[in-house]
Formats: C-alpha cells, sequence, structure tokens
DNA sequence: ATAGTAAATGAAAGCGTTTTCATAGCTAAG
DNA sequence: CTTAGCTATGAAAACGCTTTCATTTACTAT
C-alpha cells in the first residue's frame, strides 16, 4: 500500500498539496492538481482511512441496529437505508439486535465504540429514556418505528393505529359485523396501536367491541395458528378476521383449512404488513402495506442530514396502505 | 472521549502498560492491573479505533458483498454470517453487488478501501478471473456459492447438480414421465447445474429429454409465469414441472390456476430454495432446501481462521435436501 | 557479597493523515 | 518604487494508539 508521502514525491510537492487536492479543501493550481493526480493513479493510492480517522474522528460509517436481517420486514429497511448510505460514499455497518433487550443494547454499544458517524435504530426491548440518552451522544441517532415526542425530529415511524383502522374499516365497509382481531404482544407498541385502530373503526361503525372476538399472540405463523384455533373453540360467531401482521393470517390460514373454511367464502382475513407472502398466499392475502424501503431511505437521508449539519424536508411520518387482494367478501 | 493518557495519568502508569493491560500482551503486576482497570471503568474509557488500527492495520470488519439484502435467500446467508462474527467480536460491512457487474465491482473495491480484514463474497457477475485476482490481496477472500479449483480452500458452495437430480428423481419416483423444467437463465451457474441434474435424473431414469418440457427465464415470480404461459401454449403433454427456484415455482402456480388447472392433482410441482414462500404457498410447495445459515457461519469460520492464521474444519460443499410438501403427487 | 538474569515498567518512535501556521511569490494600490 | 494583501505551497504539529528498546527492580546462583 501505497502512502500520501510516496504520492508526493512522486508529484514533487509537499504532503499537504496532496492531501488538498484529494480533499478538494482549498484551491490549488490546476497543474500541480493534474501531477498529483497522475501520480495517484501511478500508485494505485487509497488513503488509509485509520489515519484520516484519527485527524477527522469520521469513519465513514453508518451503524444500523435491527432485530434480525433475514426477516423480510427488516431487511426491505435495511436496503432503503443502504441505497442511501452508499450512494453517499458512506458504509453500512449491520448489527442485529435479536429481539432480546441485552443484545440490543450491546448491538448499540458495539456501533458506538466502532465510531460509527450516525446510527439508525430499530429497536424493540429498548426503553424511550435509553434511547434519548443514547441520542445526547455524539452520534447522530436516528430512530425506525417509534415516536418519541423530544426526539420528534429522529424519528421515521408508520401510524399503525391508522393502519388497524384501514384494515377494520375495510371489513366493515363490506359488511362484516363481526370480525376478530388477533392482536400482537401488548408489551410491543405496533401491536397496541393496531388494536387501538382496529378499536376505533369499530366504535366509529356502532359495533361493540366483543371481548371474546380478541386474542393476542405472538408475530409469528405459529401464533397465528393458535390464536386462530382458540377464537374458533370459542364459537363466537365471526365473519372476519384483522390479523395483525401477515404470518398470523397465513398461520391464521393455515387453522381454517385444516378446520375446512374456506377463506373468503367463510370467513373473511386481513393481514398486516404486505411481505412478500402475502402475494403468493393463496387466497392472496388483502393486507395493510408499509413503505419499508421508503422508511428506510428516509432514516438515511436524516442521519447523513444531521452528520453534515444540512436541513432537510423529510417525511417523518409514514401513512399505511390498504392492499386488497382475493381474501376479503362483501356479505 | 477520554484517551489513554488520561487512564495512565489517573492509574499512576505510564500509557504503555495501560495497553498491554488491555490487549494483554505481556504480563502485568496484578496491583497494577487492577489500577489500571478501574481508571478504565472510571473514565468509561474504550480505545479509540482509528489510533488502534493505524497500528496495527486491523480494523476489526469483515466486509460481505451480496447481491440485495432484502432477498430471503441472502438475507439467510448473512444473518448466518452475522451470528459467527459478531461472536468473535468483529463486526460486519455489509454492501450489495444489485446482480449488476460493475456494482460487484465497486462494492468489493469498497470494501477493500475501507481496510475490511476480510471478505465474504456471493457474487454473480463477477468472473473467476477476477476472484482469483482479488485473493492475491492482503484480505482473506471467501466465496460463496461457487466453485474455483485453485481457490478450493476458500470456496463454500451447494451442490445444485445434485438438487436439479433430487427434485427431477422425487417426481420420476412418483411415476411421472413427462417432466418439465423451468430453468433459470443459463448465464447462471446456479441455474446451469440445476438443469444438468434434471438432465442426469432423466437419463438414469431412461426417459427421454423432450426440448419442448425446457424453457429458461429469469429467477423472478413473473418469469416463473411466463415461462409457464409458454409451456402450456406449446401443448406439449406433461404431468409435472421442476422449477429452478421458489419464487419461479410460485409464478407457475399462479398460471396453472389461472388456466384452472389444480396442483397437484392435474400438475404437481417442485421448487428450489425453500425460502419463506414455499411453506406458505397453497398447496404448500415441495422444495429443495439449502442450508443457508449454516453456509452462512461456515464462510465467517474459514474467513475468521484464515485472518488469525488458524486451522480450521469446516465444511466447503453443503448437500441440498428434498423437502416434501403438498405440490407432488404420485400417478 | 556480587554478578547475572528475569520480570515489570517507562520512554519514545512511528503509524498516515489533516490542518494550522508560516513563507514565498505576486498583484494592485498609494 | 514601496507596501499591503492575496494566493499557492510547504513545514510541522497533532490525532491516540502499539511496540521496540532501554531501564529499573527484585531475585537467583556463584
Amino acid at each position: 500500500m501505497s502512502t500520501i508521502r510516496e504520492v508526493s514525491r512522486l508529484a514533487g510537492v509537499s504532503i499537504s498539496t496532496v492531501s488538498r487536492v484529494l480533499n478538494n479543501t482549498v484551491p490549488v493550481a490546476e497543474d500541480t492538481r493534474a501531477r498529483v493526480m497522475s501520480a495517484v493513479s501511478q500508485l494505485g493510492y487509497t488513503p488509509n482511512t485509520f489515519a484520516r480517522g484519527l485527524v477527522t474522528n469520521r469513519s465513514g460509517g453508518i451503524g444500523v441496529v435491527v432485530n434480525e436481517i433475514s426477516s423480510p420486514f427488516y431487511s426491505g429497511i435495511v436496503s432503503g437505508i443502504e441505497q442511501v448510505v452508499e450512494a453517499s460514499g458512506m458504509h453500512l455497518v449491520v448489527s442485529s439486535g435479536h429481539v432480546d433487550g441485552n443484545l440490543e443494547q450491546n448491538a448499540v454499544t458495539f456501533l458506538k465504540e466502532r465510531r460509527c458517524d450516525a446510527l439508525i435504530l430499530h429497536l424493540e426491548s429498548t426503553s424511550d429514556e435509553q434511547l434519548l440518552s443514547w441520542s445526547q451522544g455524539d452520534a447522530p441517532t436516528v430512530i425506525i418505528g417509534r415516536y418519541i415526542p423530544e426526539l420528534a425530529e429522529a424519528c421515521v415511524y408508520l401510524d399503525n393505529e391508522l393502519g388497524g383502522y384501514l384494515a377494520t374499516k375495510h371489513l366493515l365497509e363490506q359488511g362484516h359485523r363481526h370480525i376478530a382481531h388477533i392482536g400482537g404482544p401488548l408489551t410491543m407498541k405496533d401491536g397496541r396501536d393496531r388494536l387501538a385502530g382496529y378499536q376505533r373503526a369499530l366504535h366509529e361503525a356502532g359495533v361493540d367491541c366483543d371481548e371474546r372476538l380478541l386474542v393476542t399472540s405472538n408475530f409469528v405463523e405459529s401464533g397465528g395458528h393458535d390464536a386462530m384455533q382458540v377464537l374458533l373453540e370459542r364459537g363466537t360467531p365471526m365473519t372476519a378476521v384483522f390479523a395483525a401482521n401477515d404470518q398470523m393470517a397465513a398461520g391464521a390460514l393455515k387453522t381454517l383449512r385444516e378446520h375446512n373454511l374456506d377463506v373468503p367464502k367463510d370467513i373473511s382475513l386481513v393481514g398486516y404488513d404486505d411481505v412478500l407472502i402475502a402475494r403468493y398466499l393463496y387466497p392472496s392475502l388483502t393486507t395493510v402495506h408499509q413503505p419499508l424501503t421508503e422508511m428506510g431511505k428516509a432514516a438515511a437521508t436524516i442521519a447523513l442530514a444531521r452528520l453534515n449539519n444540512k436541513e432537510t424536508e423529510v417525511q417523518h411520518k409514514f401513512n399505511p396502505q390498504l392492499v386488497k387482494r382475493e381474501s376479503v367478501r362483501s356479505i
């Protein structure tokens, strides 16, 4: 690896001049600039990141923490972040939280130690207070999937209450009156908000909110499967189910099929997230779409803007959208 | 941020001693070690990565290039890599190739400039020669999804020919004789190998390889959809289809449904990859499973071993496995 | 007792940049 | 013709660490 000194010797200038050419900080005479550039390409010189970082205190890395990269939900977000970050010549350092609170903490600490220039976090088991304290640190911090008033400018999130409302309202409009809800864990804000939206839609329509039509479970396929089982065993009449995410909907669909119930003929079904499987299920799933990639892009844009002390007009609150497919019928 | 100097002052020792305590390089008297450690935690000191890297020439980062993080296929691999890398106290720097050859090049160059200690690559549009030349560089390089004889020790790959063989053989065993194949692009080795396995199985069973039952297309849903359309239009009799990946199988399934053909009653269907959707499709898809996470782990293990000049016994060639679900029936 | 050796520690060089400050060479104003 | 004010460049400090080499101290062996 060649150094800036070798370049300067070959070009017959001082290392300061080489640095200036490379960083475009100060005007340099055209011919010296040309000599330097030619020396650079002759030697195949690339600046040493460490030396540069030591002086500038910038690593060029943006740290990202999500629960689990391999989930379609998170990888959609990461993909959006990546596009923006890489376009700006920086790079992505990824770490997973794996749902566990301690691991989330570790992941963040880890990235901070690695001197990431900014952090983009989607955390579930970490308190608002903790996030607040992290945000005081040197590295600009952007939070995805949560709204914290004190950090409003640093939050990118989806209106989950609205999503729940849209899903339920759609079912109401199709004539359904006995609508069950398979909710996510109430410990998670996403789960609570979607439930709240469900309830608001029912109230607005003057439909009673029957407790027996409500089950909460985990955001995975088996969670939906079990929850549907519970609903059927209760025997409460229902014509539609709104599941708080697509994987739960898929599980519920399986249970219904096991009971020889047809979707949407016997029971209509709505999911949430619009991940890939929603399109592939049979019947394809009516669900609530979240602009994951867009949200990732927005988060990255905010992070970069803060890093460079620039102002940006970026959307913070994203709206979910109902995607109508084949799993709902009107009655 | 506190520095090693402040720690040394607080502990009443020299900075060399602090460094020695922190890196465990040389024995240090028990009481001095204790004094140093207490100073470290009092100040909340963390070593500056840049300064350390400048001396050691190690960044602690492992670079990963895949086509597209948001695809379930790649994120499975990345997830495996991450587990191993993070357990070793290093971190992951991720960059996407996005199928395009130039971008793949860029991504690798980018990571090399970032002084990643090792690289793990899953590339599609890059030649073996290029990979070979990259492997000569300072950073150990591991290649996923390809076998290059000169780099045998650095390759982690799946026996795709065997996978194609298993899928086809299964259909043959169920009594099928007219088996179509929706292949991937023949420019991609994966596509060619799976096709080869398909042909070998047919030959072994003494079944003619009818050209009219062969279509190639792109590894996406619409590719499968179109390819199935072509097969049906040709009108060649067939009772089963082997698609070269699950997404194509899903597309084919859609086409069949549009033509009121039932799977598996009228046509049996086998996919490849066993990504999440395979389980969720209706009927759930018989497919060929690849141990993605395991392969990622293996790749990371090799990279770390090379980095530390250690020997490891790691599996390089992984075997695919047939997963029987509901999309095949015997005739 | 004394030389010799091992163990623990300190001093200082060096890693490759960026950046501040100084200087040399000009141009324009008085 | 002198001097102030630019502009382009160079010299050198600083960033925070690891590591080599030197030094001190404490022991062991003669």
